[in-house]
RNA sequence: GGUGCGUUAGUUCAGCUUGGUUAGAAUACAUGCCUGUCACGCAUGGGGUCACGGGUUCGAGUCCCGUACGCACCGCCA
């Protein structure tokens, strides 16, 4: 037996007993002719204490004992002298009688503490030693935490949890595939899924009612602090479910985990904005709706009812509000305007008015308008003494409320506005059916092309397709995007009609998505479903701002797994008898 | 595909603006002292291809160009 007990449980309690403990040193003190070892595993440290006078030969071999050195050590549980507050063993220590190296540890290349002295790229090369904190190991037990409770939720409310294959076949709409080759069909390639949508879909034709599947999904894209090209989804379906049906049981999901995994109680129903207001309001399908400072239109107030040529040549005119902060200094205006006029936000310049003490409006186009159209604009704006007033014009509203929406997220952040301990979740709904893609010159499905229209718009299918609103929604807690879904169409006449639209001819429809729509002759159940991003939601309750620390073994920036050297080539032999030839760009 | 920032001791960083003797700090490590430490303390010591290649210059860690790698972002991510 290598231990008795966990480095993390012994208490006052437990004083006197003869115990053996196994883990790794964290940390040796030497003090006279005493010697302290802090020594780790995964449920806590406890203090080993040596002392010369009692055994000066067992000290004497403590003192050799390197960081991340694994032993194991028997001795008596005792009441320290001096209590450590800090840690929950911290009112014991072990005396040991004796002790194993069970292996020796080369010094690792950073310190394997709670506040490393280690860079990200050496930490992830290193992986296994930096799970061995335990701020990561935390990270790992919440997801743990969560997916347990995610399966007992689903669980409670019928669900099936049911695997889909991973080698599955290639689809050309959404995101790159990875693909695989197959040795036994020579020039034929499997993808991996960058979702199990179409499966899932036949699961309900199958009858299966209720499935969910915790499910590795992969995405050839270029990756992000909270994008990896393999990430985990929470999938679920449901059959004969209305959006609202699906709404209502994802929102208690949601609330589940935020009871039992934050302690935090939602009670209220999650508001339900249009994807149309979400942008007109906030410029974002996902607005952090932590703090308000939503946009107000300008242009009936601005635009011709002065010399200012910028307001007057703009389609499109906005402005927030951000309370109490008038006292903006000059520079720190400046600054602002430089940050909206970066190159990957792109305004062109920034128009701010500060609501003075005798409560009139001071701004930077001031001589421009005649005092009445300025107060016109603090009525507008809603702006009380001491508010700042921040404006951004331009001809395409879109491009305007994406800037705006950086400037309002910005000034969120600089007040204070985006605690990482409040949570504001809402459902964004009706989403547009499709996106106009200037690349592929034609309409792109913006959810994905299974998602059924609204009944209301899908006479406008044939008429103005651009305008259709789908049955689409995404879940957002404080701007970030952390599940969506659609009721999906269940009709092979209209999901025909949707590959047409999109630019598919009947026969390439049939080829890619055959198996889908013939499914459908046989009595497809009307059905729905969500995916929640896993990763997002544990870094989201972890409080991180990257998804790799929830994650055990993430990819770097490039898409490298820096601790394996992945991807990497193959031996001639592995090309040739899957007849592929590398055909690289030069240089 | 693009933009920005970065690369100096085992590690995290300073030094670069204004080129000039032997490149520093903290931490880690080693040795010694210290009998209640727990971010122990004190003293001493070892530790550097200043990412790589080219250029400017009498002289480059420092200025310029390129490459590689890392991070963040834009595009992309149904």
């Amino acid at each position: 037996m290598y231990r008795t007990n966990t480095c993390g449980e012994l208490r006052l309690s437990d004083a006197g007993q003869r115990v053996t403990l196994a883990g790794w040193v964290q940390r040796s003190r030497k003090f006279g002719g005493m010697t302290f070892i802090d020594l780790r595993d995964r449920y806590g440290i406890t203090q080993l204490v040596f002392n010369e006078e009692r055994d000066a030969a067992l000290c004497e071999q403590a003192n050799k004992l390197g960081r991340e050195f694994v032993i194991q050590a028997t001795g008596l549980v005792s009441e320290r002298e001096n209590k450590n507050p800090n840690l929950p063993t911290g009112e014991v220590e072990i005396i040991v009688e004796s002790f194993t190296v069970l292996n020796e540890s080369k010094l690792p290349p950073f310190t394997i503490e709670e506040d490393t002295d280690g860079g990200d790229d050496l930490r992830m090369k290193y992986r296994y030693l930096d799970l061995r904190r335990p701020n990561v190991r935390r990270n790992l037990e919440l997801r743990h935490r969560m997916t347990m409770e995610v399966r007992r939720y689903l669980d409670s409310k019928g669900f099936l949890e049911i695997e889909t294959p991973m080698l599955i076949g290639s689809t050309p709409e959404g995101a790159r595939d990875f693909v695989v080759p197959s040795r036994m069909n020579p020039g034929q390639f499997y993808a991996l899924p960058q979702s199990p949508q179409t499966l899932k879909q036949l699961l309900m034709v199958a009858g299966m009612d209720r499935y969910f599947q915790i499910v590795k999904c992969f995405r050839d894209e270029d990756l992000r602090a909270d994008r990896q090209p393999e990430f985990t989804q929470i999938d679920c379906e449901m059959s004969f479910v209305q959006q609202e049906d699906i709404l209502q049981l994802f929102e208690g999901m949601a609330k589940h985990l935020f009871r039992e995994l934050r302690g935090v109680e939602l009670t209220e129903p999650f508001p339900r904005m249009t994807w149309d207001d979400a942008m007109r309001l906030y410029g974002s399908d996902k607005p952090d709706t932590r703090f308000g400072m939503p946009f107000v239109e300008l242009m009936d107030v601005l635009k011709g009812t002065g010399e200012f040529g910028v307001f007057n040549d703009a389609a499109y005119i906005g402005g927030i509000c951000a309370e109490g902060q008038a006292s903006y200094t000059r520079k720190q205006l400046d600054q602002l305007t430089d940050f909206v006029r970066r190159p990957q936000i792109g305004a062109k310049g920034l128009v701010y008015a500060r609501v003075q003490e005798d409560g009139t409006l001071k701004s930077s186009v001031d001589k421009f308008y005649t005092p009445e159209v300025l107060a016109q604009l603090q009525q507008k704006m809603g702006a009380k003494v001491g508010d700042l007033v921040l404006i951004l014009s331009g001809d395409d509203a879109m491009k305007v409320r994406k800037q705006l929406c950086e400037l309002r997220l910005e000034m969120g952040s600089r007040m204070g506005l985006r605690d990482k301990n409040k949570f504001s979740l809402l459902w964004v709904v009706d989403f547009p059916m499709f996106e106009w893609s200037e690349e592929e010159g034609r309409l792109m499905a913006m959810h994905h092309p299974f998602t059924h229209p609204k009944n209301e718009d899908i006479p406008l299918l044939d008429t103005n397709p651009a305008a259709v609103r789908a049955d689409a929604y995404d879940m957002v807690c404080n701007g970030v995007e952390v599940g969506g879904g659609s009721i999906r169409i269940h009709d092979q006449a209209l999901q025909a009609k949707m590959f047409e639209i999109l630019g598919f001819t009947p026969e390439k429809a049939q080829q890619q998505f055959g198996f889908l729509m013939n499914a459908f002759k046989y009595g497809a159940p009307p059905h729905g479903g969500l995916a929640y991003g896993l990763d997002r939601w544990v870094s989201l309750f972890a409080g991180l701002d990257s998804i790799r620390d929830c994650i055990a073994f993430p990819k770097n920036n490039s898409g490298r797994d820096v601790m394996l050297d992945a991807p990497g080539a193959l031996d001639q032999a592995q090309l040739d008898e899957l007849c592929l030839a590398l055909n690289l760009p030069q240089e």
